[in-house]
Parts: structure tokens; sequence; C-alpha cells
DNA sequence: CAGTATCCTGTTAGATACTG
DNA sequence: CAGTATCTAACAGGATACTG
């Protein structure tokens, strides 16, 4: 999904402001994690993410603070310590998280009620 | 982002579950146009999503089409008729494209308000 | 009208190893 | 602890041309 810039194109765009800030593998997650337990170190996080590997952790996180959804909050002290929560930004879109989620969970449900024929 | 079928990882999952089903540069925006406007044929969506080519719009639909979230309605006619609506499963989503929408909507004015230093 | 069929490119993301 | 650095396979998505 490329990244744009502008979204003066009207109609549908806001989605599409918004899923673009989204995509990547696991940035929704990353802010549902985030929102959920306010502020996590690097690999606090990165043990709620099964699987994600540090590159993948460090690339999505920098893009979210990128865009302003993120704040980091490194700790000048050996060894390392860098905290992640979540902007002002990042905590506006808390009724979004709270939409997919709640979706997520019915469909979950469904598709479990109603397993798909082989 | 790479589909998946268990989401039963917990946690931080509805959410992924819910953005798999959104994630390729034109679901979103599609199933935007879908509940404004009911129903629609191949051509009109296309011409409400600027710069998409053909072979996305049919990629796309048809994966919607696959997860159940949109229907497809074939008129045995010449010249062809398809029509695309959603399904219930797609209306449910409702209030999720709403939630996006809205926070778009916010966001792209706030970028306007405080354009970005070059 | 509503698609297919090909070709081609950049990006995504996994694996793995290393470091201040 | 919190990252980098490299390499690579797979795929997303654009361009273009063609069709029942």
């Amino acid at each position: 999904m490329t990244k744009r810039r502008d979204y003066s194109c009207a109609e549908g765009c806001p989605v599409e402001a918004t899923l673009d800030l989204l995509d990547g593998k696991w940035k929704g997650v990353i802010l549902f994690h985030l929102k959920r337990d306010g502020t996590l170190r690097f690999n606090e996080l990165g043990r709620r993410l099964r699987g994600i590997t540090q590159r993948m952790l460090t690339k999505q996180l920098r893009e979210l603070e990128e865009v302003g959804l993120v704040d980091r909050r490194v700790y000048a002290q050996v060894p390392p310590k860098v905290e992640y929560s979540l902007s002002d930004e990042g905590r506006s879109l808390g009724a979004v998280i709270d939409a997919l989620a709640a979706w997520g969970e019915g469909r979950i449900a469904r598709l479990a009620a109603a397993p798909k024929a082989a």
C-alpha cells in the first residue's frame, strides 16, 4: 500500500487516510497493546506480538512515530531503556481501535461457529 | 500483509483479523462506496476510485467477495451487467467504516491546519 | 460492459547474525 | 536491552493490450 501525502480526492479518502496509517502487518496490534497497557518497552511490546522480528518491530514503530501516532522516549542509561506509548494523536484513534477489535471479535466468533466447509 | 486463517492468539488479534480483511490499497474505499451507494456496477465503482486499474478493481472485489464482505450479482445479458453490494457481513462492518472515515476526516483537517514544516 | 492475460517493478517482511 | 546490517523470497500493484 503506497503511502500518500494528499488526500484531496474527496469522498472515500478519509477511509484511505486512516487505513494508510494502520498499514503494515503489525501496526494495528501495536496500537492496540499501547492503548491497553499505556507504556511499553521495546521488548515488552515484542513479547506481546508473537512472531515479530526485532527488525520488523523497529520498523513499524519508527513508522508509527513518524506519522505521529506513537511517542518514543529514550532513557540515557545502560542498559538501554526505551519506552513507547500513544501520542495524543494516537490516543485519538482509540475509538477506531475499539471498533476494529469489536468487529474482529464478532467475526472470529462467527467463523468459529460456522466453520468453512473443507 | 499475509492473510491468516487462525486468530487464536488472543488479545490483539481481533484487530488484526479486521485489518487483514481491509488490507489492499483499495478495499477500504470500495467498502465505503458500496456502503454509501448500496449497489454499484463494475465500472461505476471504478469511476469512484480514480486511478484504479481494471485488474486491481477485479482483484480487490474478488478478495472481498471471497471473505464474504461483498456480494456479486451477474445478470445473464449482453452487454454484461454485474452489480456489487455489501453482504450482510459487509453491512455489519458499517460502524467500522464510519469510524475510519470520521477519524480520517479529522486527521486530514489537522494536517491541513498544521502543515508539516519542510 | 466487465473483465483477462502478461509483463515488470518496488516494497514487504522473514531469517539470520551482529553490537554499544 | 534495544536495536543494526544483510540477504532473499514473495507479493502487491501499476502499465498495457486484448476479449466475449
